[in-house]
DNA sequence: TGAATCATGTAAACAGTTACATGATTGG
DNA sequence: CCAATCATGTAACTGTTTACATGATTCA
């Protein structure tokens, strides 16, 4: 067992729970909906949360067991045969007070979106004027792709009828989704007429 | 000296130039327009580049030296008196060539936005209706804020007159990043008085 | 007098990814 | 028969941040 350490303290008088991480938050997040494993956790993250927070399955793996040492899930072991046993995590009290700790006292960080696509604009003096605009269309190609997957997503929960319910929060993510991936497209579309008419 | 890798190869035979970070990257487009140290380059991301890619400080001054390694960068060492020498970096051939490769060949990986806010509302089910209010109320208003300093950036560059040709590319991150705040305070706007129509 | 600016950097921690390892079962 | 799915995890590495260290100069 290497240095585990869950908590952070200045002195020792006032030590205070370690904040989570964002990988730990998200499947404490998952874990409030229903328990499961690892293996499936990264399934609904696959399906559900990708678009906002899309960690790797081995991260999960690590951050699970670290949930349980610090208290905020338990895990039963569910013997299989055929493959390795399945371990099923559980929230429990205290990880439920610590989600919503986070949720609802963490402070609003500034987002940092590690976008190198605006950061090869800035820099597009350095560039050949083709590559620039083929830049800057490649970028609206993505975003039409996932546009497109967003809008089949919204289908699908507008098909849910009055089952839909439990999409509530989630919806207003995909609208945002949405409302983004839009305003990309009509951002590029004039970029693009600018960048053509100049250099096409 | 502890291990430098600025090589990866499968096989001795195809060796290839390890490709640039995103700090790296971004040293080099900020040199190709002029020299400076690292502290003057510092400054030049604080003003200009901050809403795109912001390394921390003590990571200009540690990857500068690489850029150097790498053949990327030389350095001059200017004397001063009463501070520490400046060292003054400049954009080589070879480092023109590789933030040009960046610009041009790399692959247009997709963005991976750590934005907690939409995580947050993802699993607002679990957080008490007031609290999921104040949330995207916070949000908005760190929109509204971000979006007058850009727009006050925008003013100074079309202040600017003819001159403002020097800022032709950067001009077009500046408006992304207004269509961006302006979308989200839209929607900001449509999630808070469908919340408040539930909630409140 | 004391805060901000100029100027450099190191050491350690952090949060995450990639690559690797294993192996039965199920579906086309 | 082969690919995909189910199921777990470790080891090494990476890119970046935080905290620390130092000290003269300038401005209010």
């Amino acid at each position: 067992m290497a240095r585990e350490r869950s908590w952070t303290a200045s002195s020792p008088a006032e030590r205070v729970p370690a904040p989570l991480t964002t990988t730990e938050a998200a499947l404490l997040g998952l874990l409030s909906r229903s328990s499961g494993s690892g293996y499936e956790l990264s399934k609904r993250i696959e399906r559900g949360l990708a678009f906002i927070w899309a960690p790797a399955r081995s991260g999960v793996y690590a951050v699970l067991p670290r949930l349980v040492a610090k208290g905020y899930a338990s895990r039963e072991d569910v013997p299989q045969t055929g493959r390795p046993d399945k371990q099923v995590y559980r929230l429990t009290r205290r990880g439920r007070a610590a989600l919503r700790e986070w949720l609802e006292e963490g402070p609003l960080e500034s987002e940092v979106s590690k976008n190198p696509f605006l950061l090869k604009l800035f820099f597009g003096a350095e560039m050949r004027p083709e590559a620039v605009i083929e830049l800057v269309r490649a970028r609206k190609r993505e975003a039409e792709e996932t546009l497109a997957r967003l809008r089949a997503i919204d289908r699908e929960i507008l098909a849910l009828g009055p089952d839909r319910e439990k999409e509530y929060f989630n919806y207003f993510t995909l609208k945002w989704g949405l409302e983004y991936y839009r305003a990309l497209i009509r951002w590029a579309d004039a970029t693009l007429s600018e960048l053509e008419n100049r250099f096409g």
